[in-house]
DNA sequence: TTACATTTGTTCGTATGTATG
DNA sequence: ACATACATACGAACAAATGTA
């Protein structure tokens, strides 16, 4: 732009535009591909930089899929708006674990049985270290809520460092054995609160549960571990926070 | 490039991952700013072009911070991992909004009284156009939980669009007010089923409910709508998916 | 306040590499 | 093998924001 036009935008926001509402309009209907660059070019009288600089924005805003040798395909009529939940770590997935510790009374290989194995998937048959225990609010004292963690058999080897061990288990393995959690599932439910539960918390069996169920896959999906967790109803508070993502088209 | 090297890697991906080198190494540390693109261009004797698809890179990756006029100023040592919770829309949240319809018992302007106005935030002391009724499974015909939706007052008008209204709410203020829904926030709590809503949804008082509060803020953080859902806790779930996000300085 | 040097942002032209069909 | 289309890379110039004299 050698400085000819007043306009605020730079030309491949300009551009950008255009062909956002082209496809929006249904000129470029999805599964089509756009015209070329050197087409696009000659169209708007724009070099190719300009026209490949508004092909970027569009396909950072999921409107296309661009590749070498074939062309800039149309994948969707909108940018979808995409709100996320981000955390910083998955801290933020426990919002209780930073500054609790895990104190295990039970812990060792076996079989789950077969209403836990639900929650471990396919290789459910399989032995998995079982650790059974509460988490431990230490400035107060109180039991948060009781937790049993199931950990692949191949990380088995972690079991004596889980002992008053502070905070989530999950970075523990990732440091000893170098797997990266990748992928996260977490579920929320409630129940009546187990009787043992109820013992080890000190509540009466008339109390309700929410459990928390969460599902730690590797980059291969494969699960890391898996922990189950019930925390008396009358205390349990769990906050998210999703911002619209600032993507989309946003010249 | 001009074929000279046999490497599988762009220039400016080997340029990126030196910068990234750099950063991590403490060479260039937090808060600092990195050589200028012209001073980068003459030390690795690459182009603009070059030095900047780099910058733009680590940018992406949250490293930097690129200010015309200013510089480059170094934001992070690494790419910071960060779990999202993605969701196409925010129909994720809700995981039932869409197919649901919402039938309304009561609907007028009103203050909400303190109890309530404690979900509401700053501006409590004003009138809101208050929705209470149920949300209903139109396949099953069951009610699934009772809600209260708070509208902010501006937009109010929307009353009369309510009435059985299916899916969720906020994309009708959207469309009729051109506001958009920047951020979300979501609490989960239990406690004791209310009576009120143990009377509608036909229950006992001993009955549990998870209750589900939701606030809509615009961009410049007013509040649009806040929603309170109480469910029967027996038949609540709550399933999210995190996967880490696929940026990080991806070479 | 103005003026000015610095730095990133925008835009062009051109050439060659490389994946696709 | 070949034409097509996107990817990478260089050089050059001016615009616009920033910080400072």
């Amino acid at each position: 732009m050698t400085a000819r036009d007043r306009s605020p935008q730079p030309r491949y926001a300009q551009l950008g535009d255009t062909l956002t509402r082209r496809i929006a309009d249904g000129l470029y209907p999805v599964g089509t591909f756009l015209p070329t660059e050197v087409a696009l070019c000659e169209e708007f009288a724009v070099s190719r930089y300009t026209v490949r600089e508004a092909l970027r924005r569009l396909t950072e805003a999921g409107l296309l899929r661009r590749r070498q040798g074939s062309g800039s395909q149309v994948m969707a009529m909108h940018p979808q708006r995409s709100f996320v939940h981000a955390m910083r770590s998955l801290d933020g997935l426990f919002q209780y674990a930073v500054d609790t510790t895990f104190r295990i009374d039970r812990i060792g290989l076996a079989q789950p049985d077969p209403d836990e194995a639900m929650h471990l998937g396919d290789t459910a048959g399989a032995e998995w270290l079982i650790v059974n225990g509460l988490r431990i609010d230490p400035a107060e004292g109180a039991a948060l809520c009781v937790s049993t963690v199931y950990i692949a058999r191949i990380y088995a080897a972690i079991a004596p460092e889980l002992r008053s061990r502070k905070g989530a288990i999950y970075p523990l393995i990732e440091g000893r054995f170098g797997v990266k959690v990748a992928d996260v599932a977490q579920s929320i439910t409630a129940h009546p609160m187990p009787p043992a539960a109820a013992r080890a918390l000190g509540l009466s069996r008339k109390d309700w549960a929410v459990r928390v169920v969460r599902r730690y896959r590797d980059v291969a999906g494969a699960l890391v571990l898996a922990s189950i967790n019930d925390h008396p109803a009358e205390r349990f508070s769990y906050t998210m926070h999703l911002r619209q993502e600032e993507r989309g088209v946003g010249f």
